[in-house]
DNA sequence: GCCGGTCTGTCGCCTGCGCGACAATCGGCG
DNA sequence: CGCCGATTGTCGCGCAGGCGACAGACCGGC
């Protein structure tokens, strides 16, 4: 069962004999949609792979506020921090939807990684490009208007999910405006508005719970800056040397 | 001379004995006041080590617009991220004051740490490190507002440059409010507001270019929520498990 | 084909903070 | 000891964006 997740693309983020590798050492773990998975200062169970459904990590203020820091795909590898730190998990984590997980417990990893330091370099890399992502989010936040982030959001999520359609490249999600809100740190209502504003431009189309981009060149224009930005998230999968 | 490097405080970031070895590979290299060490976007040349003077990381929008990401002191290291992946510069990085660093070139680092795969841990906990501070950025800009960045960064830099003074724990190093302004991402005036406002609760002293901690702990009310985030970045020394 | 929960569009108020503009201090250096 | 650049205090305008409040549109399930 394994084979079937390693062949695809997926987890395509490690190499596909470390993959294997990982999924044979590890139990598998269902959740229900909205199930919690670990919640911020928890200590670290183990590294995870998503194999069905998804997986968000979320940041919340005492308040109550609260934003969307990542959402993991089938494919996707998190828990490494908490993992090779040995310190509390930093987010909540919600299943969205029934999902499947692989899960590696921490002694397990460990020893693994202990009799094979060839794999490190993979991890490492992991690790920069989560740090690397940090950083962009850090500067978008503090340099770029709303209307940019939305925008910027949006070609990663057509990037992510983008589904050829009749009037464009649609968003093949579930992709609710407060999703979208939460996601770019800003409230409903302004994302709201943003989204008119790009539907006017002419860059998407706005459904209900569905946006579809009509015309990416235009969306890339409204996004600006953002891209600058972007352009250093996508890391080489060459080696680190 | 590397040896009086190792024996300090210094570097304690990594084991000596790593320190020794790396030290023992390095170059040094020597920056004039002001001076650019290397510019966003450019290839990775080696890993820095500090080892007087300072180097201030920092991040710019096209508009002139720009933060100071990190300021390393010596006995830091930075630099690893462009080195593990191989990719671009993030930052911008300058010589804060004269400056002297050790420079070990990415293709000897590599060479070594092939060799010494036991020292993986130590760089990927550093990695760690540097997400979960990223992370807690991200939150303090989303999530707290001025008053409290603020508390929360002069509680850092007491911690770092804190020296016993007669009327509280002065801030030994040349802090003009601009500075101290670029590095919680807002501007001259509103940090001079808050700076003030800390004043009138009794937590501290203003004066020109340095600030005096008189009562930590009130300065640790005002911070509020943000030692929560900080709380998650005092990563245990111990081992990964 | 109806109903209740979900989602969107919009108006309006209010606050935090950026930013320009000065005037007043400070302090190192000649 | 005086000058000049660096730093601070303060006022005020302007605006992006948070947030409450609805009203209306949508849709999946029964």
């Amino acid at each position: 069962m394994p084979h079937r997740l390693v062949r695809n693309e997926w987890f395509a983020e490690l190499p596909p004999e470390v993959v294997e590798q990982l999924a044979q050492r590890a139990h598998r773990r269902k959740l229900a949609d909205g199930q919690m998975l670990y919640a911020r200062g928890d200590a670290p169970q183990g590294l995870y792979g998503v194999v069905s459904g998804r997986v968000e990590l979320r940041a919340s203020a005492p308040d109550g506020r609260e934003i969307v820091a990542t959402v993991h795909e089938p494919g996707n590898w998190f828990g490494e921090v908490s993992l090779f730190d040995g310190a509390q998990r930093v987010h909540d984590a919600f299943a969205d939807g029934a999902t499947e997980l692989l899960v590696i417990p921490t002694a397990d990893f460990h020893r693994w990684l202990g009799t094979h330091p060839e794999l490190y370099p993979h991890f490492t890399r992991m690790l920069c490009r989560k740090l690397r992502l940090a950083l962009g989010v850090v500067e978008a936040l503090v340099f770029l208007p709303l209307s940019a982030r939305v925008a910027a959001r949006l070609l990663t999520l057509a990037e992510a999910y983008g589904r050829p359609s009749e009037d464009g490249l649609l968003i093949d999600r579930h992709l609710p405006q407060n999703l979208l809100a939460r996601m770019v740190a800003a409230g409903r209502q302004a994302v709201s508005r943003e989204l008119k504003a790009l539907e006017a431009a002419g860059a998407i189309q706005v459904a209900y719970g569905k946006v579809v981009v009509t015309d990416m060149d235009r969306l890339r224009e409204q996004a600006g800056d953002a891209l600058r930005l972007a352009a250093l998230q996508d890391i080489p999968a060459a080696p680190e040397r």
